[in-house]
DNA sequence: AAGTTTATTGACTCGTCAATCAACAAAAAA
DNA sequence: TTTTTTGTTGATTGACGAGTCAATAAACTT
């Protein structure tokens, strides 16, 4: 029965598997079983593939941190003017595949590892470092040197929205945090141009 | 050597390693053990007076928003008109006790627990209730129908920067986070004027 | 004095789970 | 064809930890 080139198959049924898990028990406590079952194979396989279950949820995090990636080159590579680059990066961000259920509580636990895991601390960083530096590189044009001041506050801001989505019941509703963000944005833009 | 009425010493010192070695260890997956012992006492007893690690929990963030709830209370009694009452808010919001790491720890942890535990998930609404409702009706005078809406963004941006607070290494700063927040109501009011 | 309530803990139960291992199977290489 | 590499799992190990319990003791009640 046994395929070859199985492990990249393997690997990415893992990796959704851990998301969905993740999301759907809340925490990091999901067993290596349940994630494996999900996926359609033994516990003994999914250790095989990533050696230990961190190494399985950093994995999937790097997953979901691709994906953010690549939707904002392309709204990057898409947009026109730095305004609308902005908007580009804050509608990447709350687009329906990265501001789901799974996805956002998967970062919510990634938090929570990120304060003591060394690996995880360093992945937290590399996001965050491009996040800003994205941010800063689209309002430097808009806003001078208050475009760190600003990508900081921005940054925040779609934390907290992140935050709030995987609290509060009822479905998500990427629209209304997009409009939240745009608003604070636009806001703090029109200040600068008085 | 029991002497009585050890009930209410012995569970607020719970209550404090509770937040102590939660904030140490980053997690829920502190064991009773070692609260206990931080408490100094054995596991048993702690087990005895509160049924549940869960409960001890709950038990420790009840008395973080005891102190936050007294410390806003203050802080709007001593308030002159509705924009002093939002300040007296903010400052309380990331006032050194509150905002402290252990604290700050303990909140990330509860979100993750809010997820899913229904208790938690309780605490939680009831706290965002008062903070919502404090705001709303300091903003209300300042801008009227857009209280809401201003509530909601300034609610999210506190949440955001709770969350980078116990991301960040180095040592806290308040200061900044209330520059932050207080500089994004200001805009929004300043919008509001416009 | 006898009985009850409160404080306290060491020892134990019971379950869970990450990680390992031995073993088996099939494809590829030699 | 033998050997090696790749895929796969059931069974097991080993550790850990929440919660229970029996036992001990001091204080308070009657």
């Amino acid at each position: 029965m046994p395929k070859l080139g199985m492990e990249p198959i393997r690997k990415e049924a893992l990796v959704k598997a851990t998301i969905v898990e993740i999301g759907r028990v809340g925490s990091l406590d999901v067993t290596v079983s349940q994630i494996a079952k999900r996926a359609g194979m033994s516990s003994a396989l999914a250790h095989h593939y990533f050696g230990s279950k961190e190494e399985m949820f950093l994995a999937a995090m790097r997953h979901i941190m691709t994906l953010y990636g690549a939707e904002v080159r392309g709204a990057l590579a898409a947009a026109e003017g730095p305004e609308g680059r902005i908007r580009g990066i804050l509608r990447a961000s709350f687009s329906p595949g990265n501001f789901r259920r799974e996805a956002v509580g998967a970062w919510l636990n990634f938090w929570v590892l990120a304060q003591t895991a060394p690996p995880a601390k360093r992945l937290l960083a590399i996001y965050q470092g491009r996040l800003r530096s994205n941010l800063v590189s689209a309002l430097r044009p808009l806003a001078g040197d208050r475009a760190e001041g600003i990508a900081e506050s921005l940054g925040a801001m779609i934390d907290g929205l992140y935050l709030r989505e995987v609290l509060k019941s009822g479905p998500p509703d990427g629209a209304e945090a997009v409009a939240l963000a745009l608003r604070h944005l636009e806001v703090e833009l029109a200040r600068g141009a008085v």
